[in-house]
DNA sequence: TTGAAAGCGCTAACAA
DNA sequence: TTGTTAGCGCTTTCAA
């Protein structure tokens, strides 16, 4: 098989013209049936692939899309994304686009990459993870026009004034109040009676949705314990005072429900010898290894909602 | 700043030609420097950059590598994985180049895969990682003459036939065996005698190569305990049932060496109850997060070295 | 239904 | 040191 199979290769052999191959990869319905058996014949025979760039070239498409790789914090929740960008990679490709990678320090960072990779590249869309409050990376893309998808929904929609353009997106997201209202229901079913909550201080979306779903279980069963619920940074330590300030009250939690594993495994240091349930988030392999109940997040499906809400986007 | 900047634009507004700007681009010393000055000052206005697939056209190279993202098996040590993609993509950036990532079941499918990035995408190179004995990918690569760096040393090496090429290529790897090593002489430093070992069944690469170092630090001690070795496949349960044997033995292990974070907290598991010692490797968070010893990777500099060797095997 | 011409933006080879 | 010519492989436009 020669290497280097091009259009003019292929029409040579298939006796026509470049054109007519061109034409049965693209819109095959134009070429007549035994002319373009001819043309896929000498194809396989060839071995011919087209050649992006060329393409590209012509089109203006380089069907890349690119996420960045955000550095594993306390690594706990780095599996998350990781189980993310394999489910995008293999969707990508299944609808013929490659998954390029970019990191970025802060949103203003990740904005200069976006001109590079978009100038250089040519990149075709986004994926967009850890949407937040503020988020600059959604608007500046909107401005520009470059198609994207988050991750995570737009925490602070605008409705857009007369003639403005709302600031809207196609996004994916989990719902994590329901994560956490399944939890707490689980554990009032369980029998408990009094169960706490550790989250994050309000303000992030995220975090603020997965206490929300806590509370209106607890809501519906007729309380609204607030004293029972604490703010802190995400990690093992911060979990475990949080949790062992909630264990010193007078009405203490018989079960904990956790924003996130990280803060349920220190959580758990604490509430485990004291017989204290605890349910964390995300169901990291952290959680799965020390017998911790989390709430699961289905990755591969929403990556593969990511893809292909862009691919629409990318056709339309 | 308009969008569409060409190289025809910035020779127009610094009164030179293409040829020039491309000049000063790729080959600067050959440019007076008043000239490229001007041309700088032009580019910079202009906001302008090369497009890469015009470049591509003419170099027939992308400034693309691209690596293979691995489902997360047990998920222990997926984030070993997502920490080195992300040293990977950092380092490729500052040289110049993007990460583009793919999936793929087997080495066969792998090389499928190789033959539709270089055709379509003319990839400049591989990242391999999880090299293994009979690796049919190095083979194919060298074949082919595609340049490509392994993370993981090759294990079989041939040394090649008259007139054969050598199936060699540029490498990077941590050393197991030291840090196994290490992990066991400080076990004995800490006065243990009877140190056990839980791996993989002989015939993997990495496994092997792991075992040795605790072979290697006991028979220093004047050791070799081979009853206190143990093969199993990677898992936690696997680890806490390969410690349970252990332990139930006359002369039972009072620290265990493990190959693997997951053979080890599974060890943990059930060492701890009885006082036993236990070492794992990767230092995952969940190592971290149940506060077990484990021997650390350089990661982000395995990573960097993969991506400095392999652009000197494309400069060269 | 098929073919011919033109050109996307860039750089290698050569000429001035 | 700078400029000219040509062409990478493809698709869009238009003609046959």
């Amino acid at each position: 098989m020669a290497d280097k199979a091009t259009i003019a290769t292929v029409a040579r052999r298939a006796q026509v013209s470049r054109q007519t191959v061109s034409n049965v990869l693209n819109s095959p319905h134009l070429v007549r049936q035994e002319t373009r058996e001819r043309i896929l014949e000498a194809i396989g025979a060839l071995g011919y692939r087209a050649n992006q760039a060329a393409r590209q070239m012509r089109t203006g498409r380089s069907r890349l899309v690119a996420v960045r790789i955000e550095p594993t914090r306390d690594g706990i929740n780095g599996s998350v994304l990781d189980r993310f960008l394999h489910g995008l990679t293999e969707t990508a490709a299944a609808s013929g686009y490659r998954v390029v990678l970019y990191t970025a320090q802060d949103d203003g960072g990740e904005i200069g990459t976006y001109e590079e990779l978009l100038a250089a590249y040519q990149l075709d869309g986004f994926v967009l993870t850890s949407t937040h409050h503020q988020d600059t990376r959604t608007a500046w893309l909107a401005a520009h026009r470059v198609p994207f998808v988050t991750f995570g929904r737009p925490w602070d929609r605008r409705s857009g004034g007369p003639g403005e353009e709302p600031d809207s997106h196609p996004w994916v997201d989990v719902d994590g109040a329901a994560g956490t209202e399944a939890a707490t229901r689980y554990l009032l079913a369980m029998g408990h009676v009094r169960i706490g909550f550790i989250g994050w201080p309000a303000g992030s979306g995220v975090g603020d949705d997965r206490r929300a779903g806590w509370q209106r279980a607890l809501a519906e069963a007729g309380q609204v314990p607030h004293y029972l619920s604490r703010d802190t940074a995400d990690g093992v330590a911060e979990g475990a005072a949080a949790a062992a300030d909630l264990l010193t009250l007078a009405g203490s939690p018989t079960a904990l429900v956790c924003a996130s594993d990280s803060l349920a495994l220190g959580a758990l240091r604490e509430a485990r010898p004291a017989g204290v349930a605890v349910t964390g988030f995300d169901d990291t392999p952290v959680a799965a290894a020390v017998g911790l109940t989390s709430v699961s997040q289905p990755l591969a499906q929403a990556a593969a909602e990511c893809v292909h809400l862009l691919a629409r986007r990318l056709a339309g």
